[in-house]
DNA sequence: CCCCAGGCTTTTC
DNA sequence: GAAAAGCATGGG
């Protein structure tokens, strides 16, 4: 049965570059009604659309996720319970005017509450090559070896690949598993490892402190992963875990914290005591709490804005 | 041909 | 300790 609602909220969300800046790998756009955005939320197929600045239509053709909690369900996913006014402290826009202005229109972008597991995975594909690959790599594993569903709009089915479970993900060959991992083997047995963590239960988002632990902490418990270092741990705390303390630290975030911040930390190599370095400095001028959601804001626009990347 | 992409691990000084 | 090489592929 169709479920189908218009939500309102109380900012200003931009969804389509909240849904494709890069923290989740899986929507799509059908090519008949470009519109609408497509995905599978928890195990339930989704279908959004932008109506206005501030209100979003909804729908899904699920029963997993009772319909009339949809509604919560999405607003909890695209994190629209945190307020604009506390992502950013009311010292920033004096002094980094000129960046103030460009910022702007990325102030909008919301950060996305995902499943722990998709996102450690997704980010573990995402070593040293390029988003159009980690891209790549990541539908590979959905269509590979996900369960196939459906989501019907307009009278038209789209056919969807859920994304697979640990269990499936721990049982399969690494070797041949590699196909989906841009053929680097060392990588495919790390998410074979990982996936047979979860399943095992030695990795347990669910457990209780996991999402109050210090950060340091929990990224020092994930780092006990093969294939996991200090930058992918910080990108499952904010994205898969709901922690916007975490601030990630790649290529991207050390340009521009060189040359819109002047950081000349930024300068050395990326180590791991310099990495530490610039998570210290960022909180400085980034409201603590907020850093990693201040951060992929930063993040999007320098990479729209500067390096002029089309596809994200 | 080069270098760079949402890095991490191992080896070498 | 810190630096360098290896992993894999596509695009500029």
């Amino acid at each position: 049965m169709l479920y189908k609602e218009v939500i309102r909220i109380n900012n200003e969300i931009n969804l389509k570059d909240s849904l494709f800046s890069g923290q989740s790998f899986l929507w799509i756009i059908d090519t008949d009604r470009p519109e609408y955005y497509v995905s599978v939320i928890g195990r339930s197929p989704v279908v959004l659309r932008q109506i206005s600045d501030n209100t979003l239509e909804i729908q899904s053709t699920s029963n997993t996720v009772r319909n009339r909690l949809l509604p919560d369900f999405i607003s909890n996913y695209l994190s629209l319970d945190i307020d604009h006014k506390y992502i950013f402290s009311e010292h920033f826009p004096p002094l980094y005017q000129e960046l103030w202005k460009i910022l702007g229109d990325y102030l909008s972008l919301r950060i996305l509450r995902q499943d722990p597991f998709e996102t450690m995975i997704s980010f573990m594909c995402a070593q040293g090559i390029g988003m159009h690959l980690i891209r790549k790599q990541v539908s590979m594993i959905q269509q590979c070896y996900g369960e196939k569903t459906f989501i019907t709009l307009a009278g038209k089915e789209i056919p969807l690949h859920i994304f697979p479970t640990p269990e499936r993900l721990a049982a399969v060959d690494p070797l041949a598993f590699s196909i989906c991992t841009n053929n680097n083997r060392i990588r495919a047995s790390n998410i074979v490892l990982a996936a047979q963590g979860v399943a095992e239960g030695r990795i347990n988002f669910d457990h209780p402190g996991m999402r109050e632990l210090p950060l340091s902490e929990l990224r020092n418990t994930l780092c006990q992963n093969r294939g996991i270092g200090f930058k992918i741990a910080d990108c499952i705390a904010l994205f898969g875990l709901g922690r916007f303390d975490a601030f990630p630290i790649d290529t991207h975030v050390k340009q521009y914290l060189e040359k819109w911040f002047n950081s000349t930390t930024a300068l050395r190599s990326l180590t791991p005591a310099s990495y530490l370095a610039l998570d210290a400095e960022a909180r400085t001028f980034l409201n603590p709490d907020f850093a990693g959601y201040a951060g992929h804001i930063l993040f999007h626009c320098w990479r729209k804005e500067v390096k002029k990347l089309r596809s994200f």
